[in-house]
DNA sequence: CCCTGATTCGC
DNA sequence: GCGAATCAGG
């Protein structure tokens, strides 16, 4: 996968939403968080605003010259990420755009939909996400339908919203 | 253990 | 330039 230029924009544009660098790896699909993280720091935008409070590292321990026998073991395979990125940044900027200035209504921002198959019910299957999109009472009534874990019926993403609330509250500051 | 971003360094 | 490995922290 490589950086096309709306694939950087993307990234700028999420970046400076304040997603995390996990999150917009997702949205992109085929890379990795520190993909993402290595490309933001070659861009040069890795300030913003108050997300993570950094107070920069000081160093590494660098590398001994010769005393350091480091056994390179056998890779645990990249992991084949499908991710059908094909109308992303139209679903997401839907999203934003629904939001002209409500600093009341401001519950969870960093809460995304990630790109969403839009299954409905009777496509679902063992390993889809079962996050619900929608009203269950409206037509448009779809699931995500990523793929999930066998540790629980939703996508990596949608089960940190679901189970892990509690750190993301802390943030709050 | 989960996560976060930051840095290093081989490619 | 890229990103995995690693680090440092919440």
């Amino acid at each position: 996968m490589n950086w096309t230029d709306e694939r950087v924009e993307l990234l700028k544009k999420l970046w400076s939403e304040g997603l995390s660098a996990s999150q917009i790896a997702a949205q992109l699909g085929g890379v990795s968080r520190n993909a993402v993280i290595g490309k933001v720091h070659r861009l040069k935008l890795s300030g913003r605003g108050r997300t993570t409070a950094t107070p920069a590292r000081p160093k590494k321990p660098a590398t001994p010259t010769a005393a350091a026998p480091k056994p390179v073991s056998s890779r645990p395979a990249p992991a084949p990420r499908p991710v059908a990125a094909t109308l992303g940044a139209t679903a997401l900027q839907v999203q934003f755009d629904a939001e002209p200035a409500r600093p009341a209504l401001r519950a969870t921002q960093d809460v995304v939909v990630p790109i969403s198959r839009r299954l409905q019910l009777v496509q679902l299957s063992e390993r889809t996400c079962k996050w619900p999109n929608g009203d269950p009472l409206s037509e448009d009534f779809n699931f995500c339908g990523n793929e999930c874990a066998d540790t629980g019926p939703y996508c990596r993403y949608h089960a940190r919203l679901a189970f892990q609330p509690a750190s993301e509250r802390r943030r709050v500051r």
